[in-house]
DNA sequence: CAGTGGTCTAGACCACTGT
DNA sequence: CAGTGGTCTAGACCACTGC
């Protein structure tokens, strides 16, 4: 009955062990994203503890946002939830009063030596190849965004050869269907700088107006970085708020 | 032993109610902040219920950031952590390197009625007074930042009086030594503007640059909206951070 | 040493979901 | 209806804190 894997420290609190098991069977792949995890009953018998501890490792894990769990139906491995992001603090309505519809279009796609900051975010040696995709994207308010985003070529090697037609909105879904990388989570840093005159014209802006640059690193499930993207949109536009507790 | 206020809905779980009770607590200031609240053993008998109920009521707080355990010594009320403040994002460090002291000096106080987003944010009807304050405020990095503070003039009557070379760098514990005002939350909202000559000049930086303009309403732990502020920095030492899973 | 929260167990019963 | 998670109970033992 007793399944544990070697290396967890057997001083810690039995929940934790559980805990670090299960984050391991979610990187590994080994438990199918689409369907429930081994119900509460299934991993007291496997890893010989109570009922009481699985639904503590558990919580801790739903807590933390890895797991999600629907009565009646099972434990899930959840998605990110990109609700977060900081894309959502453009506003929700443009100066007309209109909301308009998102949409996205990629404008060029390249294989390139990364530099070394992206490199770095990617965690790639230089000499490997990114493949970069330039993006235009038009949010519900109707702001628009210019995106660079930067992947490990090796890794995406089925996006090389698709029309750049198909890609679609999302471009998250379409990296999962297309070459298995699902994201897990992701880092976002916010900055803000003045146009230049390229960018001034691409966001239908002035030269010298303020630009809100955000960086993303998205992570797949076992933490590899699989993605970096810099964003640029109308500082004008952008609005974020946090609780403090 | 069955001391449970009135107007809990019954059919909610046990725990979710006595959530409600310990919250209810806290607002009322029937638990001094500086002293640990009453045991989980006491909690137990006093609204008959188990100690894994307690538990759970007391975690969903702890979770929340309102209550805080420490193992021998007790629970506490928590106050709430401005290391989530946006104004943590301006740069650790200055253009040379350093790390200056932080430092801030009241300008001038004013009797003011408040304009009406002002008193919408403080939930004052417009007649009512604010006492508003003009801060300077030097971070760690070098930042200056350039604040103004609106207050509701009968609740802080005695900073009226005070000396202003008396005011502190902090504020929080300042209100509530002087007038027993206790912060228990904020919310904090981040735009970005272009700076005017005024603002340029106090921040040291061009007028047209970029400006990080920070609002904050802080609540106390009834809710009550007890400060509005809003802040200016320059734009170009602003560096902020999410994670999203 | 007494008192506090932290971990862990064992099991009863309820509420929801899909068939 | 069978199977899943959700709530609640009761109690043992451990680890830390302050006296």
């Amino acid at each position: 009955m007793n399944q544990w894997k070697q290396g967890s420290d057997a001083r810690l609190p039995l929940y934790q062990r559980l805990r670090e098991e299960i984050m391991d069977r979610i990187a590994s792949g080994e438990w199918p994203p689409d369907k429930p995890i081994p119900t509460e009953a299934a991993l007291t018998q496997r890893y010989d503890v109570a009922v009481g501890t699985v639904r503590k490792a558990i919580d801790t894990l739903v807590h933390d946002g890895l797991l999600e769990r629907s009565q009646g139906r099972g434990t899930f491995i959840r998605r990110p939830d990109f609700d977060a992001s900081l894309f959502r603090f453009f506003r929700q309505v443009d100066a007309a009063g209109h909301a308009r519809v998102p949409d996205s279009r990629i404008l060029a796609r390249t294989l390139e030596q990364p530099a070394e900051p992206i490199a770095r975010a990617l965690a790639l040696p230089v000499e490997e190849q990114t493949l970069k995709l330039d993006r235009l994207r038009t949010l519900e308010d109707g702001s628009v965004l210019k995106e660079e985003i930067w992947l490990p070529a090796t890794r995406f090697a089925p996006l090389k050869e698709i029309e750049l037609e198909r890609f679609g909105t999302l471009l998250y879904p379409f990296y999962e269907s297309q070459c298995g990388q699902r994201v897990g989570s992701a880092r976002e840093t916010l900055t803000v700088e003045t146009a230049d005159q390229e960018t001034a014209q691409a966001l239908g802006i002035a030269t010298g107006d303020p630009v809100v640059v955000i960086e993303r690193v998205a992570l797949g499930y076992d933490r590899t970085p699989l993605e970096y993207r810099r964003s640029r949109g109308p500082a004008a536009t952008f609005r974020y708020q946090v609780e403090i507790s």
